[in-house]
DNA sequence: GCTGGCGTTCACGTCGGCGTCAAGGTCTAC
DNA sequence: GTAGACCTTGACGCCGACGTGAACGCCAGC
């Protein structure tokens, strides 16, 4: 197929699919008339690169996937680097949940004492 | 005192302080030679400004809190605009935190699934 | 043969929050 | 009077993941 058709099979528009063939990350072969042809390897694997973009991968980081994919492999995670990327990727996650909560206990202080502050200056007892 | 020591007291480059500036978010007096003229009110509002941007706010968003300050207000938060952006953050806050959570459980799900892939490639049972 | 719908490459624009020059003006100390 | 430590504006660079448009090639159907 085309990079038209891949595009509306994979839900993602063409400039997505040249750029991602520009970082080496979808090097499809070419046809005689030098358009671009994939198969349906490569719509599964347009497939996993957004939905590990949907878990917060940057395109660099789905690289190990799409090469474990490439080597034949059922699941693109099942690789040594691919696994490597994916706890890392955990622990950043759980270093985002901790931070948000930090934050989120400054913000409800923040708006604790605002409000408290705007009642006296009201003249309303909390 | 000048842009040079406001920047060290307040912990942030010049830079920093003439892109604010650039913003109209801290438009300081002008000396007879040009240069810029700040004092500890505009020392406070710089300290403010980085600890919400420390909170995730973005510039724009700060700047129902420095209107605040400069209308006299001891507390930056006690406007209705500051509150209300601080309640969004709030919300924004907690949004991001469930997705977080949800996210952790699809990249546990994979890691758990590969792994298994892996132990069942090595003849390993799990 | 020509229109229309595909495809191609090149290359700049976007968003935020500055960093990092460059080229110059100002003020102080020696 | 001159070094150097401050200040000024202007303007491009950076990061990531594309959007957008220009200018062109290819091919099917009428």
């Amino acid at each position: 197929m085309r990079i038209g058709e891949l595009a509306r099979l994979a839900d993602v528009t063409t400039r997505t699919l040249r750029h991602y063939d520009e970082l080496g990350l979808l090097t499809g072969r070419r046809g005689a008339n030098g358009y671009r042809v994939y198969d349906d390897a490569d719509l599964r694997t347009v497939r996993e690169i957004r939905m590990l973009v949907g878990l917060g991968f940057a395109l660099e980081d789905t690289r190990p996937f799409v090469e474990c994919l490439r080597a034949g492999h059922e699941r693109a995670a099942s690789c040594p680097d691919s696994l490597a990327v994916l706890r890392r990727r955990i622990a950043e996650v759980d270093d985002s949940v901790d931070r948000l909560h930090e934050v989120r206990g400054e913000l409800t202080r923040q708006l604790g004492e605002a409000s408290r502050a705007r009642c006296e200056f009201s003249g309303i007892d909390p």
